[in-house]
DNA sequence: CCATTGACGAAGA
DNA sequence: TTCTTCGCCAATG
């Protein structure tokens, strides 16, 4: 898998900072990429990642669980262990878990 | 090389 | 608010 590309390892470099416990978007990380890989791109790298890479963390902009369909229950059961809360609905409140990024946006 | 398919998302209707 | 359409770009056949 081509996750030797500048691109993938940016993306890599940023969801290694998200910090137990908060999540990011798909969205969110194409926006502090300047818009140079796009969301999809962004799903393209994590599914080349490394198991190092707390891949998990990312989510859909609606809180959602985009890899059911990968890997069934695995992500929510790594967020759930870092005490990430599931609305009954199975998603996540992004107001509260998101994570801010390091310098706020602009 | 061309077509299709996503771990997506914003804008319209 | 829900459903469509379109843009995005890497990967796959």
């Amino acid at each position: 898998v081509a996750n030797g590309s500048a691109p993938f390892r940016r993306v890599h470099a940023w969801v290694r900072a998200i910090p137990r416990g908060k999540v990011a978007t798909y969205g969110q990380l194409s926006r502090l990429m300047r818009g140079r890989l796009s969301p999809v791109g962004i799903g393209w790298a994590l599914h080349a990642a490394d198991p190092e890479i707390p891949w998990h963390r990312v989510i859909n902009a609606r809180g959602g669980i985009s890899t059911e369909g990968h890997h069934p229950g695995l992500q929510r059961d790594l967020l759930e262990s870092e005490r990430v809360p599931f609305r009954p609905d199975g998603t996540v409140d992004l107001r509260a878990c998101q994570w801010r990024g390091p310098t706020r946006k602009r």
